[in-house]
DNA sequence: CAAGCCTTAAAGATATGATTTATTGCCCGT
DNA sequence: ACGGGCAATAAATCATATCTTTAAGGCTTG
């Protein structure tokens, strides 16, 4: 039977990301009902790999199931919000702004709460990987190379996530560097990065450095509410992409 | 077959619940291989039930799966922390000492936030909720009723981080209630809930309903600072349980 | 008109066979 | 002796058929 359907890996992980995003964009309102018959028909894959599907999506909390009723879609309130492909998929599609600005409030609170810890227990290499990072970030700002840039963003925040020692930090890199990538993607950074961001970038290395906690806290709020800032005050939302 | 192991719901979940569980409070090490005919045996079930339970926990991160070699248990940094399944199994077992502090890292960035976002979205019905959390609190406190005191608490952080209008920190509920609930249940509070802190959860549901966000965030912040200072000054970390 | 039974549609579970794929180790040429 | 390719094979992956369980919705009856 599969003949095409190229298929990343495993068959039933193509069914997924594509039953998945279409829920978590709004492709199919909360209540739908659908069966396995039917999604092994539109699938063209056999029972098993629909059920494989429906389990994962079912543990993500996407749907339901339930006996002689069939599979339903369930309603915001019950998805796993946290889970990294449910963010990807989200922010691939429908709810983008809102999805934004509420990882954005997050990282609000929590990313100078690492800056904090970070200060207390960032090994030598982190912050050497700290500062390296901030150079980079540097250079390609004033180059105007944005993905370099964005790179080496990310690589900041995940150094600084990580150099924490809190794992559920840590475990938020993965949603920052969604963020920052969705950011830069659709345009919500302007054309020339902020001198004043990388400014802040440099200081928060040089506080997790010198040990500042207080110092690299507040370095890390002034980059935040920078990013907040211009997110609210730019482009209006538009659904349009690249 | 299949005969005892009440299921609570589906068979498979069952044997989810007690993999995940097992690899989660580090009974299985990372590396360690497991095969999918291994498992039948072990639960008793059938394959394919044994394969959804992989598919799920696979996409938790917990293990990973590849052909001709079997099951693997994944390292700590491959997991979903933010799972909820994940947290309960790993409050419920081994790491609960560090799972805790994480937890209570997260919290101290998350909710401060969360508050002055409350105080510009809460509405009047969520103000109510808030100041009479508050007054059961002062109420359970007085007579020393720990648990109707936790009821009351964890309604109240609930109602707060609903409040703030953002999805990803109403997601944190479940978290939260998670982490009050460890601390009373592990004795990690005072026997009599400290006065202050009812002061301050007070002045949070205040400054929630006139509106006053810097307020709000700095009775916060009280809060979660004081609740640190307790788990940290108090009980070494021992690992025996009541 | 309501309470309970019956039919039946759909998921849940099992069993088994076919297919893929990557590891392992053997064989052969250099 | 050594290294590269090739075959054997173990294990997951996919497909299919069949049976069981559950509960929704209609039907029957007091």
């Amino acid at each position: 039977m599969g003949d095409n359907e190229q298929t990343t890996g495993g068959l039933h992980q193509s069914v997924l990301d594509e039953l998945g995003s279409l829920i978590a964009s709004g492709g199919l309102a909360a209540g739908q009902v659908l069966t396995i018959e039917e999604l092994e028909l539109r699938f063209g894959v056999s029972r098993s790999v629909i059920r494989e599907t429906i389990r994962v999506l079912e543990s993500m909390g996407l749907v339901s199931s339930r006996r002689r009723v069939g599979v339903t879609v369930a309603a915001r309130a019950e998805w796993n919000l946290f889970d990294p492909r449910i963010i990807r998929w989200r922010l691939a599609g429908e709810g983008r702004g809102e999805q934004l600005r509420s990882l954005g409030e997050l990282r609000h609170g929590v990313e100078p709460v690492a800056a904090a810890l970070a200060a207390r227990h960032a090994t030598p290499e982190q912050c050497g990987a700290l500062t390296g990072a901030v150079m980079q970030m540097a250079v390609h700002g004033r180059s105007g190379d944005l993905e370099a840039y964005l790179a080496a963003d990310i690589l900041f925040h995940r150094t600084l996530l990580e150099a924490s020692g809190n794992e559920m930090l840590g475990a938020l890199t993965g949603v920052v560097a969604e963020v920052l990538t969705g950011r830069t993607h659709h345009h919500l950074m302007p054309a020339r990065p902020e001198p004043a961001a990388i400014r802040w970038h440099a200081e928060v290395a040089q506080a997790v450095q010198s040990g500042d906690a207080a110092a690299a806290e507040r370095a890390m709020r002034n980059i935040v509410d920078e990013a907040t800032r211009a997110m609210l005050g730019d482009v209006p939302d538009g659904d349009v992409t690249a």
